[in-house]
DNA sequence: GTCTATATTGCGATAGAC
DNA sequence: GTCTATCGCAATATAGAC
């Protein structure tokens, strides 16, 4: 977007790059301007030059990733061509492939549930509450078509999509260790994961 | 446990009950020894001669917490009599009542997920293991009785069911606004996740 | 067992030289 | 735009009085 070359990068792009991991996977509290300097390779003083401060940097690293998320948002949003479980397999995919393109956003995302920051309010909720939005209209979708049962409440439907496919990469720390190895053991979860739940929201005779 | 006598509460545990929602609400390197004095109402000086500094006292509370989740599983592992769909939901009743219970037990494993302290490895890792196998345990003998889809790994199962059994109080922060009002919203939750995973996984024709 | 006072370290931010 | 040096402050931990 900013680049005017690709020779090099800026010093502001720097320290956003080292500061994404490790805000990522020590939280706010934890990391030091001084480590996200020295791990930037900047001087600790252009922290405070370039984004005025740790906080507001931490607050420029939630941005560019909720920027990941609403780009994936309108990936998903361009389906209205598939019928409701086929979105819902689609949605799937997608949260896998984010995974494994940006693996440091859903850490931050997950830290701010648990120890939020002023921008849970000002960001996160925004985002994720449309996010939400988008699953539980193809479920009251697929509700209307008879696709669905239709004892289920669409938002709460959604929120459970939601933690089926992402409680793997939450528990990454445990689940990568006490989970069978196989090939591509993300995927393989997310398969089950989906078809599970599509298994248990369609009406039995569809099948 | 240690208590001798009703009236009044050890400093220890003056302490501990401080330290636990203080830890799980804000994280451990966000709460200074100062402010769980002050919240303890006990002179600063003493969370060191009593735990031998703030690291200690995180350690102490985990045990605390991880006592809770001991003995979930253990009232969990008492239902032989059950038979593997009981169970699951069974186990449901049980994480809804803990949260209930204690309030602060969730958030505070949640918080060794994403910023994972030196605790993580010699307590979560190795109860929350035991939980799985547990869960996972139900699953493999509920395939072996032709009631569960032959084509699910157990393992992978266990974890898509606790994912969408703790997914709301994980997000709890979003999803108590977002979320339409209901008169038990958390109950509500977890009987139409638990019904929706059962669909999920149970042979169709069963119903 | 509890307190005050203090030692020591590391933090985040900035002034000012280059 | 980048650097060094430093300020002011809050952190944890402890020594020693009571």
């Amino acid at each position: 977007m900013k680049k005017e070359n690709v020779t090099e990068k800026s010093t502001m792009d720097k320290i956003l790059d080292a500061a994404i991991p490790l805000f990522a996977m020590k939280g706010y509290a934890a990391v030091s301007v001084k480590e996200l300097a020295e791990a930037a390779g900047v001087n600790i003083a252009l922290i405070s030059y370039y984004f005025g401060g740790k906080e507001n940097l931490y607050a420029a690293v939630l941005k560019t990733q909720f920027a990941v998320i609403a780009e994936m948002i309108d990936v998903i949003r361009k389906t209205d061509h598939l019928n409701p479980a086929e979105k819902i397999r689609f949605f799937g995919q997608i949260v896998a492939q984010s995974h494994v393109k940006c693996p440091y956003t859903s850490h931050l995302i997950y830290g701010e549930f648990i120890n939020p920051t002023a921008s849970f309010d000002t960001i996160v909720k925004k985002e994720l509450s449309q996010l939400n939005n988008f699953l539980s209209g193809c479920i009251r979708e697929a509700i209307e078509l008879g696709q669905f049962r239709e004892d289920l409440d669409p938002e709460y439907a959604a929120l459970s999509l939601s933690g089926i496919v992402n409680f793997y990469f939450f528990t990454q720390n445990l689940s990568k260790e006490i989970l069978p190895p196989r090939e591509n053991q993300a995927e393989y979860y997310i398969n089950q994961a989906v078809e599970t739940y599509l298994h248990g929201v369609l009406v039995p005779n569809i099948l």
